[in-house]
RNA sequence: AGAGAGUUGGCGGAGUGGUCGAACGCGCCGGUCUUGAAAACCGGAGACUGUCACAGGUCCGGGGGUUCGAAUCCCUCACUCUCUGCCA
């Protein structure tokens, strides 16, 4: 939720970045936003008059009362009657201000960095940079859903046997790979610094709201009603709120953690020929980093975090690419993402495998996240998060480009991991 | 799942319906002493809102109520802990 200050100090410019992301009637939103806040101050002052004037009657009467003046303390308790009745009045008055402005802020999206491209859609995206050849495969080469099968590796109809489409099981080799992989980008985040998590992998309500998938993601997570809690649809969720209600000092930042989780997304109404195998399920697996940073120094964090994740696919030997989001396919939180994407041989498709994102303050504001700067003052800070790596794709992609007639070969940064270089 | 206890500032922990934003201890910050540190002693400090700055207001788990006045009394919800049961 963007921050009331920021938004009457760059008026402007949170109008200009909204119509970006093709947000409407951003300017009557904005304005409505500030003159909801204007009402709430005055309402806010009025009503504080009044409890400051009721507060002193109070104190008077207590007086009156101990020096044994009972006329005078009654006819100053007829006065607070009033007095009461306007505090009533202006206090719902208030709460009305208030809940119509949390209302419409919650609606609002963050507001696009300067340097993000316009653009509508997921075309319009920036190429930023290219990393590595597609693999030279057979025409015959098979797409990772005919591999798995073949190797016996991933189980799609055992997984809808136990619990339905989009839950594979992992066997033998396969199961092994997965766990190289966790270890692979567990160890590899530790020695870049990040102090690995290990949270719950359902959180509640509050936790949702803070990170932005409630109200508007509900559909988005599987919910247990019963105890009203949320399966994760990524680490970032649980991680980032271990920070809730938190003020840092300076000297803290950045922090920087790393989780492995399963991670849980309904995928509610997206499914079709181009989300066959791997490329998109109900439960996958992914390390997800997440950092808290100084306001001013976010953006190079933003970058470091990137170049971290790039530098993971080449240990892999992955073709890949940097995207930098257009406006127009930019989360609703965020301000710049940068998507990593893997070229998948046998498909011919490049599939996204990380999105690496600054938040600035939008979650922090939600989070309450704060810290004192040396002046003293306490500000929000900065929150950003990256996967470092969402499995199943890379998965996808290691099967299809490393496939030889004679099986397929293991990239040799996971072998002392896997404990063998091929499946076969 | 059953029974009970509890929720107060960074932590622990007092608290009488008015003078309580709240004793005390620990921790923290600054100072004195010291070559330096520790100890000791002295001093300081909650969060939010608001103002140019004051003032003012809000916050003792959340919500509601009683009262001129609520951390304190009542209702309600949430959460936590302990014991019993079950279980990796």
């Amino acid at each position: 939720m963007l921050h009331i200050a920021y938004i009457k100090d760059n008026k402007d410019q949170v109008i200009k970045g909204l119509e970006k992301r093709f947000f409407p009637d951003a300017a009557q939103t904005i304005d409505a936003v500030l003159m909801l806040d204007q009402q709430r101050r005055n309402t806010k002052a009025a009503l504080e008059e009044v409890l400051a004037e009721s507060n002193n009657a109070a104190k008077t009467i207590g007086l009156l009362l101990k020096a044994g003046n009972k006329q005078e303390a009654e006819v100053a308790k007829a006065r607070t009657a009033t007095l009461k009745e306007q505090s009533k009045e202006l206090t719902s008055l208030l709460r009305q201000y208030e809940d119509e402005l949390t209302q419409t802020l919650y609606n609002i999206p963050n507001v696009p960095h300067l340097t993000v491209p316009s653009g509508r859609t997921a075309e319009d995206n920036e190429v930023l940079y290219q990393y590595g050849q597609p693999p030279a495969l057979d025409e015959n080469a098979l797409p990772h859903w005919e591999l798995i099968t073949k190797y016996d590796i991933i189980d799609f109809d055992l997984g809808n046997k136990i619990t339905g489409a989009g839950f594979p099981v992992y066997k033998g080799k396969g199961a092994r790979l997965q766990r190289a992989l966790v270890n692979f980008f567990l160890d590899e985040a530790q020695q870049a610094g990040y102090t690995e998590i290990q949270p719950p992998i359902v959180v509640n309500e509050q936790s949702g709201y803070s990170t932005g998938q409630l109200p508007d993601k509900e559909g988005q997570m599987y919910e247990i009603t019963e105890e009203k809690l949320y399966l994760i649809p990524t680490a970032e969720v649980p991680i980032t709120n271990l920070y809730r209600d938190v003020i840092l000092k300076e000297e803290q930042l950045p922090v920087k953690n790393a989780g492995y989780t399963p991670c849980f997304r309904r995928e509610a109404g997206s499914w079709g020929a181009h989300v066959r195998g791997l490329n998109r399920l109900h439960q996958f697996d992914k390390v997800e980093l997440v950092q808290i940073q100084h306001p001013d120094r976010s953006y190079s964090t933003l970058e470091e975090m990137s170049v971290y994740v790039r530098q993971l696919l080449e240990k892999l030997e992955l073709p890949y690419r940097v995207l930098k989001l257009c406006a127009g396919d930019l989360g609703f939180t965020s301000t710049m993402t940068y998507d990593m994407e893997v070229y998948s041989g046998a498909q011919k498709r490049w599939l996204e495998v990380s999105s690496v994102s600054n938040f600035e303050a939008y979650q922090a504001n939600r989070l309450k996240l704060r810290f004192k700067d040396n002046k003293k003052q306490t500000r929000l800070l900065h929150t950003l998060n990256g996967s470092a790596l969402a499995l199943p794709r890379i998965v996808a992609a290691i099967l299809e480009n490393n496939q030889t007639s004679n099986g397929i070969t293991i990239p040799k940064v996971l072998r002392p991991y896997t404990g063998f270089d091929k499946i076969a």
